[in-house]
DNA sequence: AATCAAAATGAGATCCATTTTTATTTTCTT
DNA sequence: AAGAAAATAAAAATGGATCTCATTTTGATT
């Protein structure tokens, strides 16, 4: 599961991007610190909401070109969260991760984990002819709370 | 696997939206054939270019119109492709369907099917407090051609 | 076959997340 | 401190998807 307000991700985060040979800068490492407050997929318009109103404000672009970069690295995880519209949420070191359930009628997203289906996905992984570096799992469907 | 130019899933897809209710209409119609035409997922801009050519031609509105219904309907299946772009291919009536692994160089698509994989999601989607009815795998890394 | 309300369609306008451009500022090495 | 390279922010551009609306088609009813 997700730790709330992972500031250990954010110092393993930050010495990843000086390791690949990034300069310290000050958006960036913004970037950095506000995904690792959510403990779930957050969009770039929402991070770019939370940074805009800040001294000195943080620019949409920086927060779309940190969030490649990070991508790049391994050290956040994209997908698609609605229509349209992809959310970011970090991965942790160890390599654990989770997957999320979406509710197609109200967005709610429930995060999950495992490992029988990763073991699945793993054996899967070494089959076919196909370097696999990453994967993603969505279940869609109706939240408790959606479901009549 | 998809069968090459499914004629068969062309009409139970025309079969059910008379079912749902929806009149018969040419643009719709084309959608249809051509999504039987493709045995893996295909964007709504390939789909566009083929069909904007015809006599009479479709529009663009009309075979975005066209995939979401189908998709309401559970006749097709919508997956991100590339950054931003939607795919969908059809669903067979009776459930059978595959996944795909996805080049992050070329873009290249490779269908698969893994009844261990399938298993484990079944099983995942009893124990967890959500009534999924879909869900979605994703492999990325490097295809065999893109793999230095 | 003629009528007509509802459904379907297509062209273009519009939306909006993301990307690109570009001028300016910051970082960091020398 | 100086300079080259990297980072940044604002604005413009891009492009897939959606919306609008006038026109055409469908299918039920006369
Ligand atoms: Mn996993
Ligand atoms: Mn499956
Ligand atoms: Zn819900
Ligand atoms: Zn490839």
């Amino acid at each position: 599961m997700p730790a709330r307000a992972d500031s250990a991700w954010a110092e393993h985060a930050l010495r990843a991007l000086r390791q690949a040979g990034y300069r310290r800068g000050g958006a960036r490492t913004a970037v950095v610190e506000a995904l690792a407050r959510h403990d779930c997929a957050v969009t770039a318009i929402e991070l770019d909401d939370e940074l805009r109103r800040r001294r000195p404000a943080v620019g949409r672009a920086s927060v779309y070109r940190a969030l490649e970069q990070l991508e790049q690295l391994g050290l956040v995880q994209r997908m698609e969260v609605t229509r349209g519209t992809a959310g970011y949420e970090r991965v942790e070191p160890g390599g654990e991760h989770h997957h999320h359930a979406i509710c197609r009628k109200c967005g709610r997203m429930v995060p999950f984990e495992d490992p029988k289906l990763e073991r699945a996905i793993a054996r899967l992984s070494e089959e076919i002819s196909f370097e696999v570096t990453d994967h993603d799992v969505v279940l869609r469907g109706l939240c408790e709370r959606c479901a009549d």
